[in-house]
DNA sequence: CTATGTGAGTGTAACTTTGACACTAAGTGT
DNA sequence: ACACTTAGTGTCAAAGTTACACTCACATAG
């Protein structure tokens, strides 16, 4: 029996994590910019990527995705869930990728396939601190996104078909905002996932009918006008979430398309 | 570069097809028994596994699924989903499957991840024929499947929820029945997929309103008793899904829980 | 201190969907 | 004609959805 070094890599299998957060009222991804060597800047074009890698010999896919975000973009402890593989035979087979697979890999013509992860986050409270062979971790805003490594716009892309999904299915967003937000905070949040407008008092009376959010003792007061109510989330149990399902759009908005 | 063979196996991953189908009022799911050579049986327990194996080198995860189902049990041109990987280290490392390992994998000690499908098929209208290293590919009841190769009975576990899931949302269940069929063959089929007990009216009412299914100028008169009207599934636009969130469970059973 | 600007917050009526519930209809075989 | 079996149907109350427009509370500028 061959037995395995404890952090050797396996050559043709990683994991990538798509990362949501909202800042400025924008949805954003998380990013990270492949690090290379100074001499090679010539020929050598540095691409941002999600954050991913490959995955050790004797890890879970799992923890190789929890390992490989907090390695890169030092974000620890949170929920991944896992979403899609990809697994198209060329995906790693472009020449946009080929030096920077030369560079880090051990075998870089190795097929790869891939398990996409994804979760949410309050982009705000986390720290960013590259590491290993990431020389840079940011926000992008998702609908400024520019041209990513391997097939990595594709898998941003599916990520973000599911979490519209899975917004209207259940209220999953609690991660993204801070501890306490108001109502509009909210409707923004889902308005800039789902891309669409939605109307005020329905959303307000759903999401109260809902007990996904209490309000607080507390308004925010910072911005010139009538002080708003701040809420914060409801740690519902499964048998809880009803209630979740059409989220239908301002009627202004809907005869305008 | 190092220029792979056409039908090269990559060692370490595996694709495995969970095909639900419906037959005799019951959900079933289609195995594989593994083959093994004659002499070997003393020390070998052929085991029911999910049609699977390793992907080429040079096919995408989808058609090595297409193609693993078609080699091991002939069933060809259906629509495979793709819905988890599973990748625990120790998933092929049990004692079980070590004789079968070594008869067939040419590392038979390599860590495998296996990227998993699921689809719906008309279990009366398809043509079993086991090939490859498959001895025989059969329909086996969902309340009774016997220990199965791997982590299969956990692959089919997840697969069923999904399903379970997936019903509610969409009425994708077409392909599992004849193409004509009555209200109470669907019923059936939904009960059997929830597991649990539907009210025969709500049920009508929510399947006709939906429009899913479409009435024939046909009955069923087979039986002694009252004809049932024959329905088709409708081919809906996703637009056209709508009516598809709660199917609540009758009530008279619901209190007997 | 008044006016204006800004986002917060509120109510209702028409309509649709849901859930609970029990009997009749149309065949068969005896 | 009777018994048996499965098919098929209607209604009401409760809940949820949609569309829609004005007032409230604060800050600031004049």
């Amino acid at each position: 029996m061959t037995s395995k070094l404890r952090n050797e890599q396996v050559p043709n299998i990683s994991v990538d994590c798509v990362l949501f957060g909202f800042k400025k009222n924008q949805l954003h991804v998380l990013l990270i910019k492949q690090a290379f060597p100074k001499h090679l800047t010539f020929d050598f074009q540095a691409q941002y990527a999600l954050p991913g890698d490959l995955v050790w010999e004797n890890e879970s896919l799992d923890s190789a995705a929890s390992r490989v975000l907090f390695e890169l973009t030092g974000i620890q402890n949170i929920f991944l869930e896992q979403f899609k593989s990809f697994g198209h035979p060329e995906r790693v087979n472009q020449s946009k990728d080929k030096t920077w697979l030369k560079l880090t890999r051990k075998e870089p013509e190795s097929r790869v396939i891939t398990v996409a992860y994804f979760s949410l986050i309050n982009a705000e409270k986390v720290k960013l601190k590259p590491g290993g062979f990431s020389s840079e971790a940011k926000w992008k805003p998702m609908n400024q996104l520019p041209e990513l490594a391997f097939d990595h716009n594709q898998i941003v892309q599916e990520a973000t078909e599911k979490l519209k999904l899975q917004i209207q299915l259940q209220p999953i967003v609690g991660e993204l905002l801070p501890s306490k937000f108001t109502m509009s905070d909210l409707q923004a949040l889902y308005e800039s996932i789902l891309n669409c407008k939605l109307d005020k008092r329905n959303f307000r009376r759903k999401m109260i009918n809902s007990h996904v959010i209490i309000p607080l003792d507390e308004k925010r007061t910072d911005l010139g006008n009538k002080p708003a109510q701040f809420f914060k989330f409801n740690i519902l149990k499964k048998e809880e979430l009803s209630h979740f399902y059409n989220l239908r759009v301002d009627s202004h908005f809907n005869t305008l398309k």
